[in-house]
DNA sequence: GTCAATTTAGACACTATTGTCTAAATCGTC
DNA sequence: GACGATTTAGACAATAGTGTCTAAATTGAC
C-alpha cells in the first residue's frame, strides 16, 4: 500500500549567464555547478533561519554558518537580506503551490468509501502542505511579517489559501451533485472542512509547533466525520437506522 | 436589547512601596499616582509594539515614543527588555483570561433557540477573546517567539485554550446530556466547535489580519448552524421534514 | 595545467540598539 | 513653598548587524 505519496518538488536552477541579476536580484547560476548546491543551501538555511527567528531576529552570518557558506556569498547571490527573504517566500510558495495541486489531483471522485477517502485527502493536505516546513514557514512568516510586506505575500494570499478554498468548494460541490453530500454552499463548506480536519492542531495546547504524523492522521479523520455527519446524505432506506446508531453512544 | 458585552478588565495598579522589584523585574507603583498612568501606558505601548514588530523587531526608544514617557522611565519600571516583554505577556494573558471566564458564564444552558444562543456566544468569543487585540497578541507573540521562549507561554498553553476547549466540552456534554446534543467525545466536539466558529476568518486570503466585527458574527453563525447539523438531535417526530427542508436549498 | 569564475576570510565604515549614568526638570504631597 | 520621589533628555560605552571591499584560495571546465 502507497501511503500518503509525497510530492516531492525540488528546486529548480535558474539557467545560464553569470553574475546577471534576475527579477529578485539573484544571479543566474550555471546548472549543475557547485553553485546551484550552494544557492540550494543558502535558500534552505534562510528559510529555516527566518521561520524560527524571524526576520528582524535572523542575521545573514547566522544563515551563512547553517548554510555553510560565507557571507560574501550570500551577498553575491542576492542584493541584501530583504531580497533574499523575497526569494525564500517565492521558493516556498511554489514548492507549497505544487504540493497543493498535485493532492487535490488527488480529491476522491466516487463517493463510496467517502470517510476514508476524505480521511486520506486531508491527511496528505496536512503532512505536505499545511503542517510540512513549508507551511509552518508560510504561517508563521505572514504573521509575523505580513503587514510589512504585503505585496511579497499578497500573491499567497490571493492564490494560497483561497485557491484551496475554492478548488476543494468545486470537488465537494461534484460530490453534491452526484447526490453523496447536501451542501448549500460548497464555499463555506470547503473552508468548515478546512477547519475542521485541522481542528485538533490548534486547540490543543500545541499553539504554533508542528503536530506529529498520527496527530495529522486522527484530527484528519475526526474532522471527516464531523464534516459527514453534517453534510453526508444518509441513504432513505437506513436513514431510521443510522440516526439510532449514531445516537446510542452519547 | 444589550448586545455582545464586552467584560471590560482594567488593569489594576500594584499596591504601594517605591522601587521595589516584584517577580517580573518591575517596580511597585502608588496606586492613584502618574505611575499608574505612566505604567500602563508603557504596558499598551509594548504590547501593540510588540504585536506589530515583533520581539527582536521592537525597539525600547520606539515603545518609550509610543508611550508618550523617556526611554529611562521604562527601564525604572522593568529592569531589561526581556522583562517588560514578560510583564506584557503576563497583563495580556491575564486580561484574556478574565474575559474568556466571563464569556464562558454565558453559555446557553436551555436548549430552545440553540442556534442563536450558540452563535452569540461564538460571537463573544472571537469579539472579546480570540479575535480582539489582546488575541491577536497571543496568537502572532506564540507563533513567533513560542519556541524562544517557552516558559513565558506555557502557562497560557496550559491554561489558555485547553482551558477553553474543556470548559465548553463540560457545557456541551451538558446539553448532550439534556438530551439536545448527540456527543461522543466532548473534548473532540468542542475543538471542532472552536474551529468550526473561526473557519472563516482562517481561509478567505485574510491570514493574520484581525477580521471585522461583521465577519466574526458571520463566521459564527456559520459555524454553528455547520456544527448543530453535526451534533444536534433533531425531534423524531419532525425528522423527516427537517431533513428534506435541510435538503431542499442544495 | 591553465584560466576564468567563484568562494572565502577578514577588515572596514556605518548604523542601530541596549542598558547605564548624570544632572536638571517635574510632580505630588504636606 | 519645601521636599522627596519620579521623570526626563542626553551623553555614553558596548555590542551586534549590514553591506562593501580586498586579496587570497578554491573550484571547475577545457
Amino acid at each position: 500500500m502507497k501511503n500518503t505519496d509525497k510530492p516531492a518538488v525540488t528546486l529548480q536552477c535558474a539557467p545560464v549567464a553569470p553574475y546577471l541579476p534576475d527579477t529578485r536580484g539573484q544571479a543566474f547560476t550555471r546548472p549543475g555547478s557547485g553553485q546551484c548546491m550552494k544557492r540550494h543551501s543558502i535558500l534552505d538555511a534562510a528559510a529555516r533561519t527566518f521561520c524560527r527567528d524571524g526576520f528582524t531576529g535572523t542575521s545573514i552570518d547566522l544563515i551563512a554558518a547553517e548554510a555553510g557558506v560565507s557571507r560574501q556569498t550570500i551577498y553575491n547571490h542576492y542584493r541584501d537580506k530583504e531580497m533574499l527573504f523575497g526569494a525564500v517566500v517565492d521558493a516556498v510558495m511554489e514548492r507549497t503551490n505544487a504540493a497543493l495541486f498535485a493532492i487535490l489531483a488527488t480529491f476522491p471522485e466516487k463517493s463510496d468509501n467517502l470517510e476514508a477517502d476524505l480521511a486520506l485527502f486531508a491527511t496528505r493536505l496536512g503532512k505536505n502542505c499545511m503542517c510540512n516546513s513549508d507551511g509552518e514557514f508560510l504561517r508563521k512568516l505572514i504573521q509575523a511579517e505580513g503587514e510589512r510586506y504585503p505585496e511579497l505575500f499578497q500573491i499567497w494570499r490571493e492564490n494560497g489559501p483561497a485557491k484551496v478554498g475554492s478548488a476543494i468548494a468545486a470537488r465537494l460541490a461534484r460530490l453534491a451533485h452526484g447526490g453523496a453530500l447536501d451542501i448549500d454552499d460548497p464555499d463555506l463548506a470547503a473552508r468548515q472542512f478546512l477547519a475542521l480536519v485541522t481542528a485538533d492542531m490548534n486547540f490543543c495546547g500545541m499553539q504554533g509547533e508542528k503536530p506529529t504524523e498520527k496527530q495529522i492522521e486522527t484530527s484528519a479523520l475526526n474532522g471527516v466525520r464531523t464534516f459527514l455527519r453534517a453534510f453526508a446524505i444518509r441513504k432513505a432506506s437506513s436513514a431510521r437506522a443510522d440516526m439510532a446508531l449514531s445516537r446510542s453512544s452519547a
